[in-house]
DNA sequence: CTGAAAGCGCTAACAG
DNA sequence: CTGTTAGCGCTTTCAG
């Protein structure tokens, strides 16, 4: 029924192990017989059988990724984190198995264990994460989106949200803004430990001391009355303020709105800029001086470091991919009274 | 290093083959030695290699799932799909490939043909979906999420729409509703022809007929701008409106907004119902009595079906989920004048 | 109820 | 540059 490496041998005349090689380019073959062998391979429509190859080989070129679902987390941004890892792996003629957060360390010790995948890709990473001593002890390579709080020993890539904090923050200065406030994340953000909201804090107030700017931190809960509430208490607190990062994509237009309410005009009287999805930054009633997630470059270069992992070229532990600014239409230089 | 079946056998005191039926099953053992045997294999952290599992059975536990990405799907909708289909999978010992759409035919027929998967779940299909003749051809079974125009030889699973649209009219007509109109998805779908849409709009017609109401159809972009315009036009054309069915998720919120702005309170004045996840019906400044896209439910009976046809219990051609309305705060009896 | 043995289809030494 | 051959680790006949 199926075509294997032996149908195709004999129907290109070379032996099968010739014909694995001139598949893989693992040794030398003469152009004319590995044009004979790519000529029987097509005309019988052979496809190695993935079993066979991962039995004789060790090498399943599959990859895991477990993708998290919890509340809080920006569905369409994980989306991309996902597509883009799959096209990045098939480049490298890999395929990825999907795993759900809930299977947790469990799922990864079966993946692993059986020789189901080569590699793991592990997305939302925690500070304290329950899944880094098993990632460490197994005899697969990993990589980490996210940051977590002892990275020694693994792989780890992510936005370098501390920088993202300071860009944002540099833009205000150059726009002549002297104080300046923080709309953090949700306080579950903090309390999950999930890292990248405590380094855009670090960011901003680094950049904001650097540049003798006033500045307060506010962490903020999701809700639009949560906004209005922050929005009031950031004006009363500082009266002078004339920029805000707003880091809590789920809120930002409760926010806007609230600036507004409080006879703010932007980016006439508020200049405010976001860390959040572009989708978002351009479609809100302002479109919003942002800082994207780039979430497919994450997941392509995840599967760049994981291959450079399992070639032997180790990778580095850290990467840190440096933040872009989008000057939109909510920020503008400060008015001078 | 990792321990194998003649491991197992030899510290059980038994035949590998022994081993193997003790733990699938698949002849009798007796208590005793298949208590000594899973003993040996939690004592000795015994994982079956999956290839060579797949290469001996020809069964490799593995289901491919294409994933959506183009422009106007819903991605949380599609990422439940996928958690709940893992899942499901996960409960049948199989895992799951993610396949991009991007990746096409070649895609599909590579996994089957390389045998790296038994059976393939298909989202999004189109009513002429070029994937169709292939995975009439393969030789592993699959499920399609949609429907197409022919679906012969395919299994095919969806919520029923018609239903959907009957329903949210007859739930106006129950409130007394006379005159209604349908507001649909962008044009796009309707050329796509990912038939979904067109179902709607027979449900709502012959609903609205069947009923003696007075109904019109009004497919619309996904832009505020042509959400203002669709609903101004609504009211010139039935001035006498009182209920509205809403299947674009994109424009709810400015559809509400002009509605609004015409001078209909809701519902007072105009009861809305719409079609769309029940996330968004319930964060909308007024709470929509709405039918969820069910997709939990779906993904987890794609994987039933799919598990039924590799079990030799053909599955049914053709399964259509049935709608539920859910009650909210944005339909009311009409106020007879 | 259990064992022995023959592959599953491919890769990678080992030979030449 | 190519062929021969020995497995990879498991399942599943075939025997008993």
């Amino acid at each position: 029924m199926t075509v294997k490496i032996t149908d195709v041998a004999r129907h290109a005349g070379v032996s099968p192990s010739t014909v694995s090689y001139a598949l893989s380019g693992k040794r030398p073959i003469s152009a004319e017989t590995r044009a004979r062998v790519e000529a029987s391979v097509r005309e019988l429509g052979y496809r190695p059988h993935a079993g066979a190859r991962a039995l004789a080989s060790s090498k399943s070129n599959v990859l895991a990724m477990v993708v998290p679902l919890r509340a809080g987390i920006n569905v369409p941004v994980v989306m991309q984190f996902a597509v883009s890892a799959v096209t990045a792996a098939r480049a490298y003629d890999h395929d990825v198995l999907l795993l759900t957060q809930e299977e947790g360390e469990e799922g990864l010790r079966r993946v692993a264990d059986t020789a189901l995948v080569d590699a793991l890709i592990v997305m939302d990473v925690q500070l304290h994460d329950p899944r880094l001593p098993l990632l460490r002890t197994l005899d697969r390579p990993s990589v980490l989106i996210g940051f977590p709080a002892e990275p020694a020993g693994l792989t780890c890539i992510d936005l370098d949200f501390r920088t993202a904090g300071e860009l944002c923050v540099e833009h205000l200065a150059g726009l002549g803004h002297r104080v300046v406030g923080l709309i953090g994340s949700p306080p579950e953000v903090y309390v999950r430990q999930t890292s990248f909201a405590q380094r855009v804090v670090q960011g901003f107030t680094s950049a904001a001391t650097r540049n003798g700017m006033s500045s307060t931190v506010h962490p903020c809960e999701a809700t639009p009355a949560a906004a209005r509430t922050v929005a009031e208490r950031l004006l009363r607190e500082q009266p002078a303020l004339t920029g805000v990062v707003i880091h809590n994509e789920a809120i930002l237009e409760p926010l806007l709105d609230a600036f507004e309410h409080l006879g703010l005009r932007i980016p006439t009287d508020l200049s405010v800029t976001a860390l959040c999805p572009d989708t978002l930054a351009t479609t809100l009633p302002i479109p919003l001086t942002s800082i994207a997630i780039p979430a497919a470059e994450i997941g392509e270069q995840a599967v760049h470091l994981l291959m450079r992992n399992m070639n032997g070229t180790p990778a580095p532990q850290t990467t840190l991919l440096p933040p872009r600014l989008t000057v939109r239409g909510s920020t503008a230089r400060r008015v001078t009274g």
